[in-house]
DNA sequence: AACTAAGTTCCAATATTTGAAACTAAAATT
DNA sequence: AATTTTAGTTTCAAATATTGGAACTTAGTT
């Protein structure tokens, strides 16, 4: 065996832990993670000692609980600030959503999923920071199907392998087959349309963002509910989308292209 | 030698090159890195790879730089929603900043820092997200202060050790004697002041976050300009202030309760 | 073409991590 | 109150991953 198929030493486990902390979503103790660890109960402990002494997880003595740790939110900024797409993307989001009266979101990938990192809405100006961070499947929103029909054959086939196909709703593609037709329709056609994939009543358009070599980075997308608009409205501001993220892509060239394995 | 100075193990390492990394705040070359790095070549070398493979960091092959990495920003969504006063303390702090007419910062302490968690300000919605993650100093800073003072000893002096009494301003405390012995005075006041110590112009009262034992677990403040109030009119804030304060902890209390060493 | 600096790999010495088992503390049950 | 069960913590020798000096390979200069 060459290539072990996951993990680099110590760090690499310690990172599976806080991920699994975090999938819990809320405080959990030390026997709710153990139960289902790939890791021995000596070891997990260490790691989560270690970790809760790194601020990376939250130690609750009353309730022995561990929640993710407040040290992320500061490394967070940091990445948030620097190396998505936010700084570039930023005016361009503002002005499309005015452009269309419509929620504009940017996401990037991250692992197989879809990562909102920011995220305009003319009305309402709440739930930015709500938004920003939060997950959602790559093969059921407009963003997720957008990035994962510009990738290349490699990144693709790892991404499609993450996917769970749950069929959130009866329009969900929830057969990798359906799936790899539907990509390739959007690679020809440009943009991609979430037909309430996701989420019922919520409905999409979305498109990549390449830089001039064309490796995907990111996708923004305009979101609307059925009961104000259908596909064919939003297909109206395909242009104004494109001009978007051609906008984003071009600058974003010239400024740091992150990686994705 | 028992008790290693800090660090555990690996891990330890890896947490303290994210820092590192996140303390440029933009892509940086390896060599920039090991220029200030205790860790030999090779060992910064491999941890960089590490934590690059793991999301951590994003390596731009272009450029050769690494920066903060977008798995950060999912990790921390969690974090924010879950581990931080935010949740609890969200309506208490909308509630205070349309009562005084004034920003509102919730903040908690990292790590010798004082780490600003959520925002409100009645006229612009706007920078929430790009305040939340922020950090500033300690030692003068209105929520920095309060938190300081209400420390139990341990802390305090573990705190005290890690600030910089840098002079921002003219009015800043830039001794330990000097911060030592306001933190007493807050003590006793219950609240603490920022007399334009961080940044020329701004003044605040602050508020620790208590529950009913004791512990401080956040602050709470009302920030303006001088060219808008003076101090004395801040003062006049105070009752509301610490109602606020008061109903966080309280809530805090039969929540989750957050360690720092 | 020769030189320099930046980035990468080797590999034996070394320090860390590992996990079965033993132990302790706290609940739950008799 | 005594006993059993469960949850959390510690031990320690064996197994393993990490370490870093030095050598090597690129990429960029002069």
């Amino acid at each position: 065996m060459f290539d072990a198929p996951n993990g680099d030493g110590t760090v690499g486990k310690a990172m599976q832990v806080l991920d699994q902390v975090s999938s819990f979503g809320c405080p959990v103790r030390f026997s709710e993670l153990l139960a289902d660890s790939p890791f021995p109960k000596p070891t997990l402990y260490r790691l989560l000692q270690t970790l809760t002494n790194q601020g990376m997880l939250a130690f609750d003595p009353e309730r022995q609980t561990y929640s993710m740790g407040i040290r992320l939110v500061r490394l967070a900024h940091s990445a948030w600030r620097h190396s998505s797409l936010v700084p570039i993307a930023r005016p361009h989001i503002e002005s499309l959503a005015e452009t269309v009266g419509e929620a504009v979101h940017l996401a990037q990938f991250d692992n197989g999923h879809v990562l909102f990192v920011d995220k305009y809405k003319v009305t309402d100006m709440f739930d930015t920071l709500a938004q920003a961070g939060k997950i959602a499947p790559g093969y059921c929103t407009g963003v997720g199907k957008a990035i994962l029909a510009f990738m290349t054959e490699a990144q693709q086939n790892r991404s499609l392998d993450q996917q769970s196909y749950k069929a959130y709703t009866p329009a969900t593609l929830s057969d990798r087959t359906a799936l790899v037709a539907e990509l390739a329709w959007i690679r020809k056609n440009g943009v991609a349309y979430d037909r309430e994939e996701h989420e019922q009543g919520i409905i999409s358009i979305a498109s990549p963002i390449l830089t001039s070599k064309g490796r995907v980075v990111g996708a923004v997308s305009i979101a609307t509910s059925t009961n104000r608009y259908k596909i064919s409205d939003l297909k109206k501001q395909k242009p104004y989308l494109l001009k978007c993220a051609n906008l984003i892509g071009t600058e974003a060239e010239s400024w740091q292209v992150p990686t994705w394995s």
